[in-house]
DNA sequence: TGAATAGTGTCTCTCAGACACTATTAG
DNA sequence: CTAATAGTGTCTGAGAGACACTATTCA
C-alpha cells in the first residue's frame, strides 16, 4: 500500500559526502572526526539531514559548502547511491543518500559544530583503515565512480586550475588511476578531441622545461572514445 | 549536526520500480494505474513503503515479486537512483530509490491491493504520455540507464529464454537500442568475446532458415570492447 | 653546454563497419 | 528449385600503444 500518509515508518534521511580532490600528489577525501557516539573518535565521511523542504542535491551542497567552503562553479557534483542496510546506523534506520563532489585542492575545512576535527585523508589511508557506519564502503563506491568517469567524460579538469597544461590534466588521471600514462600519446588524444580542450594562446613555464600551452576546459561533455586506464 | 535520532524531519522512503522487458517486440515497463488520490486513475510505477528492518534492495526485490511474479535467478536488478524534491508527493515529504529490474517476458500482472490495474505498456508510450509523481523522469532514466549497460555488459540475456540464438540476442539489443544492427558483425563480435556467451552445442530452427546454434550466458561480467549503439 | 619538459611523426595491431559470399534448413 | 536465416571471409579506416625524434626553456 503505496504511500500512506499516516502508517509509515520512522526514517531518517541523510546526505553523505565523497567529496575529492588532489593534494600533495595523492587523491584525498573529507574525513570528519566523529565527536559522538556511536563510533565517538573514528573517522566519517561528512554528511547531515536533508532538511525539511530541502531538495537532495540542494542539501549536497550546502553540506559540501559548509564543509570545504567549495563554490558551485568549481566543482562537480552528482549523486552517487543510498545506502539504506537496517542496522547501519545503531540508533536508528537512517538512509543515506551519498554523494560524489569533486573539486580543486583547497585550504583544510575547520573543525566545527559535532564534528571534533576535519581534514583531506589520502584514499589509500583512509581505505586501508575502518570508518564508521558503511562509511568505507561508500568511499570505495565514490572513488571508483570518479575513476570511471575520467574515462569517458573531461571532469578531470576540475581538479586543475582554471588554467592548465596538459602535463598537469595527465597528472590528474595518473593519481586517480594509480597508473602512469604515456605523455605523448595522451597529449595527442586530450588535443585532438574537440571540444575538451580551449587553447588559451599563452604559455607557462611553471612546470620547467620546454613552454606549455596553457588550456582550459572546452563544452565536451562526454569524451568518444574515451580515454583508457593503464 | 548528524544523525540525532530525536530532531529529524518527517519523511517517509519508498523504493520505486523501472520494471523492463521485451514483450511483443517493444521494449515494455509495469505500470500501475492509482486507485486513489492523489494522481488517481493515472498511470505509475510500482512502489512502496520501505518496511521497518527492510533492506532498500531487498523492499525493491519484494515489490518486483509483488508485481511480476519474477525469481531472483531470471532477473537483473540494480539500484537507479534516489529522488526526493520536496514536493514530488504533495502529501508529504517522500524520498523514493528506484531501482531498475530486467527480465524476460512474463504473464501480465494482475491487479490487486491500492492498484486498480497493472499492466506491461510499451515504453514508448508511457513516455509520450505523462505519469503520476515524477515517474516520467525516473522512467526514462531507468531506460536510459538500461541501453547505457547493454553497451558494456552481457545484461541484453536476462531479457532472452535461458537457451537462444545470436538473432534472439540482437533482436533485443535492437528493441532496446531502437536501432538496426549488422547481423554478421553483430555475430562476429558476441562470438569472439571470450565468456559473453557459453555454446550449448545444440541447434534450433525456431527462427526459421539454416538452424541456428542455441548458447547460454557465460561467465562474463564486463563486455571490452564494449558493444556500440548505431 | 646539458637536463628537463613539450610536442610531433611513424609504425603496428586491434577492431568496427561494410559487405561479398557460402551453408543449411523449410516448403 | 526459391526464400529465409546462419555464419565466414575480406577489405578499409579509426585509433591505441610503443617509441624515435625534434623543440624550447633554465641553469
Amino acid at each position: 500500500m503505496p504511500y500512506d500518509p499516516i502508517a509509515f515508518p520512522a526514517v531518517a534521511v541523510t546526505v553523505d559526502l565523497v567529496a575529492l580532490t588532489i593534494r600533495d600528489g595523492v587523491l584525498a577525501a573529507v574525513a570528519i572526526r566523529r565527536g559522538e557516539e556511536p563510533f565517538l573518535g573514528e573517522w566519517a565521511l561528512p554528511g547531515g539531514f536533508v532538511r525539511a523542504g530541502e531538495d537532495l542535491d540542494a542539501a549536497a551542497g550546502r553540506e559540501l559548502t559548509e564543509e570545504t567552503g567549495l563554490t558551485a562553479d568549481r566543482l562537480h557534483l552528482e549523486q552517487l547511491a543510498s545506502y539504506g542496510a537496517p542496522r547501519r546506523d545503531p540508533r536508528m534506520r537512517v538512509i543515506s543518500v551519498a554523494y560524489l563532489g569533486l573539486g580543486p585542492d583547497l585550504p583544510l575545512p575547520v573543525a566545527g559544530g559535532d564534528a571534533s576535527g576535519a581534514r583531506w585523508a589520502p584514499v589509500d589511508e583512509l581505505l586501508a583503515a575502518d570508518l564508521a557506519f558503511d562509511h568505507h564502503r561508500i568511499l570505495a563506491d565514490g572513488v571508483e565512480r570518479a575513476r570511471a568517469k575520467l574515462e569517458y567524460t573531461p571532469l578531470a579538469t576540475v581538479f586543475c586550475e582554471p588554467e592548465f597544461t596538459v602535463a598537469e590534466l595527465r597528472r590528474v588521471y595518473e593519481i586517480v588511476w594509480g597508473a602512469t600514462l604515456d605523455g605523448r600519446n595522451f597529449h595527442r588524444k586530450v588535443t585532438t578531441a574537440a571540444g575538451f580542450l580551449r587553447p588559451t594562446g599563452t604559455t607557462t613555464t611553471r612546470d620547467g622545461g620546454r613552454p606549455a600551452q596553457l588550456y582550459r576546459r572546452g563544452d565536451l561533455q562526454v569524451l568518444y572514445p574515451p580515454m583508457l586506464r593503464g
